[in-house]
DNA sequence: TCAATTTTGTGACCCCTTTCACAAATCCTA
DNA sequence: TAGGATTTGTGAAAGGGGTCACAAAATTGA
């Protein structure tokens, strides 16, 4: 692509974000520590990953250190946050409000980060609704399902957070797609599938403990496994 | 395999476990729904893989499929859970009886599966089992922290799933580690280390919300990320 | 001012994973 | 029994991501 040379599309790996997302959460505790700047070196060690990689994520998006001194903390985290959006405040809705959704609304880390709760469905809210009531700080409702679309497009909500039984997750997809949510977070063990244009990520606890077994049944020995 | 020569360990990519547990949930579908036979292409489909892919995951193992016909849904389930240890039966214990402890408590899917939370820690268990009891069915108390190593022991737990306050995280490790728990699932936002010989997975949902929301504001229209 | 020191940014290399493409094996039908 | 159809298993090629090593840039101290 010669004329217009140096676009250069630079196709970011999805480990990087992955790892970007955890450079944050060590400069934030920095940052609350007082400490000014960091060295690729030590923000390697505090993520459990190798320095050149900082410094190879880091260059994908800019030149934000200073050769000799380091990164200043400060400038680095909110760079960060710019390029994974969290600087951004994102809206979810959780659908499903039974053990997990209800742990979800009061999952307090949300607040000091950059994404807030904004509604609660289910299909049954007047009993759900007496299970959880305490837990019912923000999102003060549990609506139902079938206002969803509406509720959706009026409070603008960008994430949809599926923790219905796995029966219902293709339907509630298919209901966020329908309300132009475009990013779903799948809890249910079940195969989700979106059109073109929407973000479909499963949070499969199974698929995470067969993993973790597969790791202690092969005698691997040493292997800590961050993904 | 003459002579020792064919020994060949083919390291195992961990893509292709994450892969295979998906293929298992398909897979045990499939035989609810009495289906015999099951073609690389098809399984494929069903789990948003390249067919060929599907078929270099299985090869690491065996060939467990015959040409022209495709897989017997029963016999490669079978061998499926068995490469996973799916046949084995683990052992957990939950440690932070909180509102995500408490959801994980009472998560049914377990019961299906072949992992059992066989115990339940917190430091305040009196407080706790107030607000929990009608979740507790298996672990039918919630045992105080400090009998944690005497009990691990006891009922020989494989897994430790840390869902304490992220400041508690390492101690919670440190104990595990000390009761000879091999296996630890961490909750907490929090970065915690072991000695080798044990593994921790990290499920860091402000990671994963990170990861979402990058795809989100990165305007690549579709993608469907199964990780 | 200059040399020694520190630490970034990055080209080059290497390894791992995925995809492609096709021979080999099996089934089906006439 | 033979020929056509199907689908696996796998070598080879392609692609991506991680590590190494070093030049370039900034700092420090004399
Ligand atoms: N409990 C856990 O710790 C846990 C962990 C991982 C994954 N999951 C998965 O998350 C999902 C929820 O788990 P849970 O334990 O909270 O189950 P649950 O049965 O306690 O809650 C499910 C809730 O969804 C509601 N619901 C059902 N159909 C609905 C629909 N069509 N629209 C809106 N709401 C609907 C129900 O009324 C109920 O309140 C399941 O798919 C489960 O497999 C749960
Ligand atoms: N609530 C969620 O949906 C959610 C989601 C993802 C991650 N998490 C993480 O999981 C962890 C638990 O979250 P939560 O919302 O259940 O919090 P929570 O405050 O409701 O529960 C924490 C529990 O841990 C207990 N505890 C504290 N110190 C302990 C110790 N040293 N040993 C044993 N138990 C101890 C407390 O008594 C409490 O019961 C947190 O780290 C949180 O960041 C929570």
């Amino acid at each position: 692509m010669k004329g217009v040379t140096k676009l250069k599309y630079k196709k970011i790996p999805e480990a990087t974000i992955r790892r970007l997302s955890r450079y944050s959460r060590s400069l934030e505790e920095m940052e609350g520590k007082g400490e000014k700047v960091v060295s690729s070196a030590l923000l390697a060690k505090k993520c459990a990953v190798n320095a050149a990689q900082v410094r190879k994520d880091l260059a994908y998006f800019g030149e934000f250190g200073i050769r000799g001194v380091g990164y200043y903390v400060e400038d680095l985290l909110n760079n960060i946050k710019k390029i994974l959006g969290s600087n951004k405040e994102w809206k979810m809705a959780v659908i499903g409000i039974g053990n997990l959704g209800a742990a979800l609304l009061s999952y307090k880390d949300f607040l000091k980060q950059n994404y807030t709760i904004v509604a609660a469905f289910d299909i049954d809210p007047p009993r759900v609704i007496g299970r959880v009531s305490e837990k019912l700080g923000k999102p003060a409702e549990v609506i139902h399902i079938n206002r969803i679309k509406e509720v959706a497009r009026e409070r603008k909500i960008d994430i949809g957070v599926i923790a219905t039984p796995p029966s219902e997750a293709q339907s509630v997809a298919n209901l966020l797609v329908e309300a132009g949510v475009r990013g779903i977070l799948n809890f249910a063990p079940a195969q989700v599938t979106v059109p073109a244009g929407f973000v479909v990520k499963d949070v499969f606890f199974t698929t995470i403990l067969d993993n973790l077994a597969y790791l202690l049944s092969t005698e691997t020995g040493y292997s800590i496994d961050r993904k």
